[in-house]
DNA sequence: TTAGGTACTATGCAATACAAAGTACCTAAT
DNA sequence: ATTAGGTACTTTGTATTGCATAGTACCTAA
């Protein structure tokens, strides 16, 4: 079975709550997305982002205005709307709820083992 | 925009790893499994569990043994098998990854500079 | 023998990451 | 002016997976 599909599968839902938190204190377009998505090891492709993007934007948790380039066509600055940072803010809890759920099970695993005390 | 959906989506990939979590020191069958999610705050029904633990046993990460129920049918005692156990150890290294990736771009988020990508 | 509960299975749908092909615009070289 | 190459964005189709729903098989008890 292949790990990194798992891992690819474990990012799912991931994506939109980690764009959020990018556009959080400040604005930026596509390959800005990209480039701080991968610099914190999180590989997302255009085909993936562009959509999501547009998807944000339809419900109006994204906004966005068209920036000149001294390089290339205008871009697309997206900013949070009001509603998306309420939105942001319950993904902030989703996220803490799942990490301690994980981390519950980790833990409770261990409780209940009786002979295999050894957690390596 | 719906959070539960969200928050659904962020599950997505999460529950084939807390089901290994969940037998990696004691073997459970499949209420068992569906009533500890729920003590962490997983909701995971039938439809979701079965499927994944038939795909699970197809892939050779976990087996199962017939036990005697003295209320009802018998019971599919599911366990890790050993590469079940390697695939666990993965996954768990996987998930620490996905968490530190989500710290940084919480801290990242205020003092990044895009301009850093002129690296390239 | 029948009724009800428990355990497991099978089928179809919706959401999403991803790949791949395509469109539009800008700059620069000829 | 025309063409070539790069950047930014769009569109379409596919695979995976959680979930809802309906269905099957087995056990116990009246």
């Amino acid at each position: 079975m292949d790990v990194s599909n798992a891992k690819s599968q474990m990012r799912k839902g991931m994506i939109e709550y980690c764009v959020l938190l990018l556009l959080r204190h400040r604005a930026a377009y596509a390959n800005d997305i990209i480039a701080r998505l991968k610099a914190s090891d999180l590989i997302v492709v255009e085909g993936t982002l562009y959509p999501l993007l547009t998807r944000l934007k339809k419900d109006g948790l994204l906004q966005y205005e068209w920036q000149e380039s001294t390089q290339g066509p205008p871009r697309k600055y997206y900013a949070l709307t009001a509603e998306g940072e309420t939105y942001l803010n319950e993904l902030d809890r989703a996220w803490l709820e799942l990490g301690s759920s994980v981390q519950q099970l980790r833990l409770t695993a261990e409780n209940f083992t009786p002979q295999t005390t050894t957690a390596q």
